[in-house]
DNA sequence: CACCAATGATGGTGCCACCAACAATACACC
DNA sequence: GGTGTATTGTTGGTGGCACCATCATTGGTG
């Protein structure tokens, strides 16, 4: 039997909102598998600010990377708990906390990175790396248009 | 004062599923603006299926849209409640509910794609046509590569 | 008839984005 | 110098989405 299924409504399939999410679902469907039982996107993008841009307050983590402040929170204890971070008061000013990246977390990252760049072949595996580039251009100049906005 | 913020760090920006992330917030940012107090994404995803095919079961609502079974129950049963959608049982196969748009529901399918349309325009406000096309294009040629890779 | 598949439904999980509020601290201005 | 404003870390909570397991009911197949 196995009659055909319909397939996307046009309305959505024309839509680029829905177009994005469905790109974005299996892109996270990819890296959360790739990632399994290690450490989430978000950890990811802290340990990457991190090591990018060294000793660190949580809230120019959270800027940085576009996580809420109190995400950032969660995140960070977490990996100091697994010895990834560590705290400690910032002498200059006494609101601030400043996290540092330990040799293990940086282990880690890489770790993490190594999974995370196997999932990005297996997501664009259908393009070419000058297709990846221009549609990656592109969406860029849409983020960066939004940020503009707001 | 006003030190300059840092950037975004280069192993997030160069990340596909990073960037691609992130405009999927901005999308639903706009979009979620836009329905406020309306409908949400999913219902309207149904509504699109619902007028484009007909009176269909749930689960075939489910498999075109891509929304899981389990979900489309709740979308379904809120919306009938709202007098957008009518439920009988399919007179041929006793396990499928039927599901039918109302007028009313059709009206409100046409009042939610026209403030779907207009965060559309806004997401990309930055791109010509031609380079929102050809960013769609390489979207959809990853979702569907995406789709049979499962 | 026995077995397997599909359907609607219920309940639950985890990740993410976002918001409100608060105490402590820093800073700018008069 | 004291007052108001802003920032920081933190707690707690909300809502949406994707996904999973399970169940009773029903269809279809061998």
């Amino acid at each position: 039997m196995n009659r055909a299924p319909h397939p996307t409504p046009a309305r959505l399939r024309a839509l680029p909102s829905w177009v994005i999410n469905q790109t974005a679902t299996a892109a996270n469907r990819l890296t959360d598998r790739a990632l399994a039982g290690t450490s989430s996107r978000r950890q990811f993008a802290i340990l990457s600010a991190l090591d990018e841009y060294g000793p660190s307050s949580q809230a120019d983590l959270g800027r940085c990377t576009g996580i809420d402040r109190s995400d950032v929170v969660t995140g960070v204890t977490t990996m100091v708990e697994r010895g990834f971070l560590r705290q400690r008061p910032d002498a200059a000013d006494g609101r601030r906390n400043i996290v540092t990246l330990t040799p293990e977390g940086k282990e880690h990252l890489e770790r993490l990175g190594a999974l995370i760049a196997d999932a990005q072949d297996e997501l664009l595996r259908a393009l070419s790396p000058a297709e990846s580039k221009m549609m990656l251009d592109l969406l860029r100049r849409v983020v960066a248009d939004d940020q503009d906005a707001t």
